[in-house]
Order: C-alpha cells, then sequence, then structure tokens
DNA sequence: GTCTATAAAGGGATAGAC
DNA sequence: GTCTATCCCTTTATAGAC
C-alpha cells in the first residue's frame, strides 16, 4: 500500500467531496463531477471502474481525516470529566467545521446498504465509540453506555444537522451555530440536565443508591 | 377547500410516501411511482402536472398525520415535568413508528430549498416548536428555551435516526429501538444529566438502570 | 491519460386515441 | 382517467484515436 496515487485521482476524489455531500449518489453526476474537475466523463472511467466505486472512495477519503482528532482526547491522562468535556468540543468542531463529512455520514445512515453501514461502523466509527462507551462506563452514572453514547453524539450532530432549518424556528439567534456555544451547551446539559444549578459541582453528586442489588 | 380530492391522487400519494422517504426525489422515477400504483407514467400527469409537485404533495400528506397527537400534550393542564414527559414519549412514539415522516423531515432538512425549509418550519413545526421553547422556559431552567428545544428534539431523533447503524456498533441491544425505552432514557437524562442520583435533585428522579436485574 | 464519438438504457414530459 | 406511442434529453459506460 506504499504506492502514491496519482494527483489526478486524488484531485477527483477531493472535488467530489463537497459534490456528493451536497446532493446525494443519485444527484450527482459523472458529468457534473468530471466538469468540476475539468475533464471529460469519459476519463473518469480511467481512474474508476464506476460510479459507485468512486463514490465509496469519496467516502474513504472524507472519512479517514478525522478520527485521530477525534481519539485524542482518549490518548491522555483526563479526569473522565475533562475528558468528555475535551471529546465534545473536538466533536463539535469537526462535524461544524466539516460539514461535508457530517452530511455524507447522515446520507450514509439513511441510504447505506448493510455492507456499506457496516463498513462505516467499524472502521471508521468503531474506536470512537467503543472509547466513548468505555468513558461513559468511567462517569459516575449507571446509564447503558451505548444510549449514553449514542445521546452525546446526538446532542452535538443534531444541532449542526438541523442548523438549515433552525432559523426559521422561534428562538433561533446567530449564536445557536457557534460550535463553542453548541459544545458548552451539550456539555452542560450532559451534567445536569435541565436544571440550571448556581453551585457548578453537580458532578460531584455520587450515585450511591443505585448499586446494584 | 371541501371538494374532495380523487381516490386516485390520495391513492398515489400514499404509495409514492414509501418510495420518496426511501430514496429521495433524485432516487426515485416517475416510472417506478407508477408501477407501484399500478398504472402507466403518462397517467401521473393527469392528476399532477410534474414530479416537484407530486413530491411536495407527498410531503403534505406525509406531514400532517401527526401535527394533533403531538400537540396534544400541551392542551391538558398538567405540571411542566410531566407534559415533558409525555411529549417525549409521543415524540418517540411518532418517529418510532411512522419512520417515513421521520426520513421526509430528515431529506427535507438536507435537500430542501430555503422555501420549502421555511414551509416545514412555519407550518409544519411551527406550533410544536414554539410550544416546546415555552415549556422550556416553565422548567426550572436557565437554558437558552431554542438550544433546549433541539436537544430534546435530538435525543428522541438521533436515536431512531441511527438505528440503521447502531446494530453494528458496541453495545447495542434490541431494546435500545423500543420506543418505551428510548423515551425512559431521554427524559431521565434530561432531567439529571449523566448523573444518577440519589433523591434530592428537585426535579422528582427516574434513575433508568437502578431497576433489580 | 485524455479526448471524441457513440452505444444502450432510463429519465421527465406531451399528444392524442379510447 | 388511463392507455400507447413518442419526443427529447440525460445518464452510465465503452471503444478507439491521439
Amino acid at each position: 500500500m506504499g504506492i502514491v496515487k496519482s494527483n489526478t485521482k486524488v484531485e477527483i476524489l477531493t472535488k467530489t467531496i463537497p459534490l456528493f455531500a451536497g446532493a446525494g449518489y443519485a444527484g450527482v453526476s459523472m458529468r457534473q463531477i468530471a466538469q468540476v474537475v475539468g475533464i471529460k466523463a469519459a476519463s473518469l472511467y480511467h481512474h474508476f471502474p464506476d460510479k459507485e466505486t468512486l463514490y465509496i472512495e469519496t467516502l474513504a477519503m472524507a472519512f479517514s481525516r478525522h478520527a485521530d482528532y477525534l481519539l485524542e482526547p482518549f490518548s491522555m491522562q483526563f479526569a473522565s470529566e475533562e475528558r468528555l468535556q475535551r471529546l465534545i468540543d473536538r466533536l463539535c468542531i469537526v462535524v461544524h467545521g466539516d460539514q461535508n463529512f457530517a452530511q455524507l455520514v447522515e446520507r450514509e445512515i439513511m441510504d447505506g446498504n448493510e455492507k456499506r453501514l457496516q463498513l462505516l461502523a467499524v472502521q471508521v466509527f468503531g474506536e470512537l465509540f467503543q472509547k466513548m462507551t468505555e468513558l461513559c462506563r468511567t462517569l459516575k452514572t449507571d446509564r447503558d453506555p451505548h444510549l449514553m453514547t449514542v445521546s452525546i453524539l446526538a446532542l452535538v450532530v443534531y444541532h449542526f444537522q438541523t442548523t438549515p432549518i433552525r432559523s426559521f424556528l422561534p428562538g433561533f439567534q446567530d449564536s445557536h451555530n457557534d460550535p463553542k456555544v453548541i459544545s458548552h451547551h451539550v456539555y452542560s446539559v450532559l451534567v445536569d440536565g435541565l436544571v440550571t444549578k448556581d453551585a457548578g459541582s453537580g458532578i460531584t453528586v455520587m450515585a450511591e443508591s443505585c448499586s446494584p442489588q
């Protein structure tokens, strides 16, 4: 695998990411892609055997970029709460900063067949999700780690996912699209729930009554 | 308009809902629709001037069905916490029970142009979202009502939205698709956050994972 | 590695018979 | 209200020249 890909191939994949993210597989034609790249459609078939392969390689390129960044909070010696906060920060930054990535993931979850979904789950999100469930276990909670992990992702991702429509909904402000604001809100809801307390140390409460019988 | 729509038109729209929900606007052809309905493609143009009108009327039909059900918790005299719990229950039931609805909404948020998004925001979700922000204000919280409303929807919707991929992710159990389980989890997280506490948080505690095994 | 040309299939939409 | 037949365009993909 040490062979360097042709520059043209990489260029195609790079320019294809926003196209597929914006309109989906069925919504993008080989001619459109060719036009954006600056070659003829037939030339694309020199680099890829068919449209689906081009699409899948586009996904691989778009997905490969953020793994290390998202996993970094787990590679350092933090207290669980700080680890959570740093993770949420980075999730917000990635989802806000690379909306192509977020949209491609969303489209794959909607439209991906079983094989592609399994690939996405195992090779792209497996390690992150696994480490998040472990983090949930170390937090002072008895909640189901899978549900809790999904909830953390939900709070981050859904805010940015609904950006296009939220500006038409009551109470919207520009600050609601600021990753720092979202990050703070999400962490705060996760730690304290709905109730805003004046003492900021709600997290230190022990869950003694919930020990298994 | 008191005029009754033609039966065929209603039948077309009914059968078109799962098609557009499953494959999106670009992913469904007039010929496919005709085949599912059991007529020829040309006959569709007797009922609709073009594909886009057919699509928009499909959305209207799919969206019109749940408004009353979701708004009912606001029409009765409940304490805020109970209102929240009943709302979450119904959101889970709707999103779990009518996945076509959930998928069409998701696709519209991704692909809808400004005009359609505004329609969706104002005519479909405006009243619900408005009442949810008001509910957030009556809860014992200082959190931003818009962010809080999005967070409530996020916790419910994202769980079901990610159903196709969650079965490949660590810790998954079948119960994680049960609307009752999700509803309980979501309400619990919203009230208490991550920490499963003893009593005394100011809001009635429903510690989810404390039941004996 | 890119081009032109073209095949083969499928797309939205219309005309007009019945 | 549905049909057949058809127009015209776009789509994916291939063949072969350069």
